[in-house]
DNA sequence: CTACATACATAAGAAAATTATATATACTCA
DNA sequence: TGAGTATATATAATTTTCTTATGTATGTAG
């Protein structure tokens, strides 16, 4: 079944402003497609999840969005703000950070000599 | 200051009982400071995550509890039950598969041909 | 007319953490 | 003697963040 996720809590965020990062603009549908495709299916993203971490990122200042029409459907497009830029780059040396202690302490990396 | 945990979130469980499969037992202040030893300082666990989870963990079947007393103070050895040791191993699968996809995700990693 | 894909939104509830507090022993430092 | 730190466990209150479920709406496929 792939979609077992449960570690996904404290990087939801972070995978979500860096694909705004590298995409310029995403509408919320569009991300999940994205985070689906590029694991192949393993990472789902509910709605649940998206849209009210998308809906908090924008109150705190860290996007912006413009809202378009097409093909009779509407499309929220989020896009980041000079403040959001500033914090991908924070998040993913905390990512970055993170990932290489878990793999220490997780033994899935050889320890430093 | 180092310690910006927040990712944390869902790999707390997975990382305990990796250091139980690894040390045999250990009791709850010591998995705290050998956590902030590998990590040098990066990653504080607290005690207010790291009793109730492993409570949570005895109670499930995964851990069995044994006390002494050392230098006039309590302690609590947690060790690993059977069942416990297969939970380690589904764990530390996921957690990697997990590490994978985010490192993808996060451009972390380079596209595999 | 049913199901699925596209597209957004939100409410209810659960899970897992943070923060704060409490207990208790022992050592150090002023 | 009193304050602070380290060792050691526990729990309550709160917050954050997610899952699950529901609702709206359009378009296509069968």
């Amino acid at each position: 079944m792939g979609s077992s996720n449960g570690m996904l809590k404290g990087s939801l965020q972070t995978i979500m402003l860096k694909l705004l990062q590298e995409n310029g603009r995403m509408y919320g549908y569009e991300i999940t497609q994205k985070v689906k495709e590029i694991t192949k299916g393993d990472i789902k993203l509910t709605e649940g999840a998206i849209y009210p971490s998308l809906h908090k990122m924008e109150a705190e200042g860290l996007l912006i969005t413009h809202t378009e029409m097409v093909e009779n459907r509407v499309r929220k497009y989020y896009l980041l703000t000079e403040e959001g830029k500033v914090e991908v780059r924070n998040k993913l040396k905390e990512a970055e950070s993170f990932i290489g202690n878990l793999q220490l302490l997780l033994n899935m990396k050889p320890a430093v000599s």
